[in-house]
DNA sequence: AGCGTATGCGTACAGCATAAACAATGAAAT
DNA sequence: ATTTCATTGTTTATGCTGTACGCATACGCT
């Protein structure tokens, strides 16, 4: 509970007492400092108060304990990725862009996807990010329970494919080895096991040298396919029923509320009231982006 | 260098010497039997040890260090997911079971998606799996690289799609509140900072129940999506032209080698040589599944 | 001036992985 | 049968970790 009103700044300082040396966000921010340049192993409450100049229980008066310093590590570099919704185009290339926003993230704080991820973050920049996407997908159309789960599908794709990628090159930093040279340093061991007989197709691989490619390579490879798949979902049932939750909605991308298409004309409606519509043009002017 | 070994059980019993105790599979049965009952967090050498009946030290007389220990778990629960090529069936529900193995295996260990992931697993089990997956993906006709992306793709959203569904039931487990009790009990909370105004569309879903599905409902939505897109990412290049490579290469599904296509007949080849259709067409005999 | 309060700090403790020295065991060599 | 010695099991010790507790200090308000 506490670690929710520190994650959206609620704490009203006393104005009695003694002033405090620090402020939660330099804490937070030398946290990630050593988070990025060490990894996240290395971030301990001696370690912070150490490069802060103060004793470790200093740090305690600031937080509860080290799993919502986490969770404030976490929302703080959410602030960095820009919104979703904030880029122009339709919703492909913008969650497109959203999508390698997040694989930017990633890469540069790798330390995130070591940490279980709860609901979405919690923090409002975690939330922001949040509103954002699903904003940008209410452009297509779907219902809710298949606009969420198509968040989910970008979401669990990018956050895989990040991991393994990072996986991949922090086995390379920790061995201090490429993956070629990781193979060849062991090629004697293989020959005692891994006889090609046995597993042709993986030989063939990594003769042919397909097993290693620059790490977004593959990463752009499948955004594609599955924005491609996701696009002839939505071609596919136009704004039609959700066999999931049995609705006929759609989301107002302005304010959120479900659009009622009108029996009459089959022509789905894209704003709940004229007024939203209106806003959102607005809104477009003022940012022309 | 000797965590392979022990990997791959090399180690000749030495026939001088006091007699071992334990075995190395008992040690990492049970490591496994905590990991699966109180998480990964709780296992510890001294617990493993406790639970064995020996003191602490004495693991190390079998393994080098808890990170190789941490290798053997992997290997270990890797051997319980069938192959892939073991089905029946096209390469693409081939593909689809494997993958529905892979989300059933980090239901029943969730702790391997909190370990690096590094070269797949490295052990007997995990690459038969890896060879069993690629050689079931032969099948597209997709030239090396392709067919590695697309192994990775499949890879990347199963792991991610079972991460964010497994970190999801974890909260709800630690917080002994299921997804709409939490929210019900910050209710107070959220009026606060949580203004429908800000998040419109986040509001919007939740109302319409769209954020609460059962776990598997939304991997098995993107699963689909991810294979159509993969069906049709081969159907609109059969046997064409590798983009990433270069090649026109093909891989034979039963001995891994290049399948050369001729260039007189425009028709691809399936096997490289007919010794190995026929080797294929006899091992579907014996074994018909 | 004095009170109340929040901060800063030192000590202490339980738990962790593991290095190093030592005791126990049992098969092979003599 | 006794010695030899590789191999296993145990004991002790070191340096990490997060954090509970108690106390001295500094600051704002009355």
């Amino acid at each position: 509970m506490r670690g929710l009103e520190l994650l959206w700044g609620l704490g009203e300082r006393p104005n009695r007492g003694r002033r405090p040396a620090f402020t939660l966000e330099q804490i937070v921010r030398t946290a990630v400092e050593i988070a990025d340049a060490q990894g996240l192993a290395t971030v301990s409450m001696r370690r912070i108060a150490e490069r802060l100049g103060c004793t470790t229980m200093s740090l305690y008066r600031y937080v509860p304990g080290k799993a919502e310093l986490l969770d404030l590590m976490t929302d703080a570099v959410m602030g960095e990725v820009p919104l979703a919704d904030a880029a122009p185009g339709d919703w492909r290339t913008r969650l497109e862009l959203s999508a390698r926003a997040d694989w930017g993230l990633y890469q540069r704080h790798p330390w995130i996807l070591r940490l279980p991820a709860g609901r979405p973050a919690l923090g409002p920049h975690g939330f922001a990010w949040y509103e954002s996407v699903l904003r940008v997908l209410t452009a297509t159309g779907l219902p809710p329970a298949a606009l969420v789960h198509v968040f989910d599908l970008v979401d669990a794709y990018v956050r895989g494919a990040a991991r393994d990628a990072l996986d991949a090159a922090a086995v390379e930093r920790h061995s201090g080895l490429t993956d070629e040279q990781w193979w060849a340093a062991r090629a004697h061991f293989w020959d005692a096991v891994f006889v090609p007989a046995r597993y042709p197709v993986v030989a063939s691989l990594r003769a042919a040298g397909a097993l290693h490619h620059p790490r977004d390579r593959g990463f752009e490879f499948g955004l594609r396919l599955v924005l491609d798949s996701i696009e002839t979902f939505v071609r596919n049932q136009p704004n039609a029923r959700d066999e999931t939750s049995g609705r006929y909605e759609t989301l107002c991308p302005q304010c959120g509320n479900p659009v009622s298409r009108p029996a009459s004309t089959g022509r789905p409606r894209t704003f709940c009231s004229d007024a939203c519509r209106q806003r959102a043009y607005r809104a477009r002017r003022a940012r022309p982006a």
